[in-house]
DNA sequence: CAACCCCTACCTACCAGTTGGCAGGTAGGG
DNA sequence: CCCTACCTGCCAACTGGTAGGTAGGGGTTG
């Protein structure tokens, strides 16, 4: 296992608190999901706070590389907004999870220090990646990209956090082309 | 006690669960805050999945209850379309709370049935009175409306989820008006 | 080549704390 | 005498975490 095992730890906390957020992961369930005892989880991580740490800085390292792989690819900003969405569209495809940092957002009052800089730095790449783009597509100076930014990104959490209660991707769907028929995101 | 300590156990279940989710709802916890032991609790309520579908029914129909009063108190829809985003306000107001139904949202997967069907109450309560005003503000059809209901409402209750990890009330202000200035919320 | 040793990556067994919930008892008012 | 509104005492399940043991591979030394 090795370094393997280290990666399926962190792979089966991910899901779990997704779907169950920090106070879900669960040191006895990822240990069988990942085919190990739970006591040999402590070998790979000191504690459970340096876990979810560990699972909540590399979610945000995996989005802030979706994403920059969605800029190389289109060279169009106003494309690459337009398929912002699709970044908490997957995790709703995938068992109907929620954006890990969403999920510990709401946790955040019992959330440890640690985990909690991570939330944060999920919030903050999703913001500069946003803010970016939307001065690269000429909309605005660069304070009113950033707010416009923070304002995008808190409304599409929201309407993946809501979603989520109706089982429908549909509805997420539909409230991404509210957003833009409002003008919140660019068309 | 009697009709108070039914009174008492709502209040202190819904403050638990707007911090801590409805995980957070704690038999011990409570009974202390209310001055009985916990066990005592289930000569109210019958079990976890009862109060917390009773709280979360409380919770909807009180926020019903101060948005039928924005409506009362203020005969241009526009006007009630703006104080809107302060009943989620207040709750950041009072101990950096969340919305109840946000922090049930995000546990919906494990939520039991009842629960589940409040959360989704309130959502529908919401988006009720805000797709009414839109039509008596004159901003499209009914069809129209309601979507811009669900867009409205998801919106700032993702705005509260975020500004919540931010200790810093002025960014829900923020958003609020980066809602605005896009033509999300009718200025 | 064999004996030795140590490090990796796990294991078993356990602990203390917390949880929802239940059985059965009781003070006091009508 | 019974009903209300609590109580004490308990249980089983589950939690994160710890102590201490071990199989096996690799490197070093006589």
């Amino acid at each position: 296992m090795s370094e393997n095992a280290r990666e399926a730890i962190l792979a089966a906390a991910k899901g779990a608190a997704q779907l169950h957020g920090y106070s879900g992961i669960n040191f006895r369930s990822i240990g069988e999901a990942v085919g190990i005892k739970n006591a040999s989880i402590y070998y790979h991580f000191p504690s459970k706070a340096d876990l979810g740490a560990a699972v909540a800085e590399r979610y945000w390292q995996d989005t802030a590389s979706v994403l920059q792989a969605i800029r190389d690819a289109n060279a169009d900003p106003r494309v690459c907004l337009q398929l912002y969405p699709s970044i908490f569209r997957t995790s709703l495809e995938d068992g109907n999870r929620l954006c890990l940092s969403s999920f510990m957002a709401a946790e955040y009052e019992d959330l440890p220090e640690e985990v909690k800089a991570q939330v944060k730095a999920f919030a903050d790449a999703n913001i500069v990646w946003l803010s970016t783009l939307l001065a690269d597509a000429g909309l605005g100076g660069a304070d009113q990209c950033e707010r416009r930014a923070r304002a995008i990104y808190t409304a599409v959490a929201g309407a993946q956090l809501i979603a989520r209660t109706r089982l429908d991707i549909g509805l997420f769907d539909e409230l991404m082309l509210s957003y833009q028929e409002a003008g919140l995101i660019p068309a």
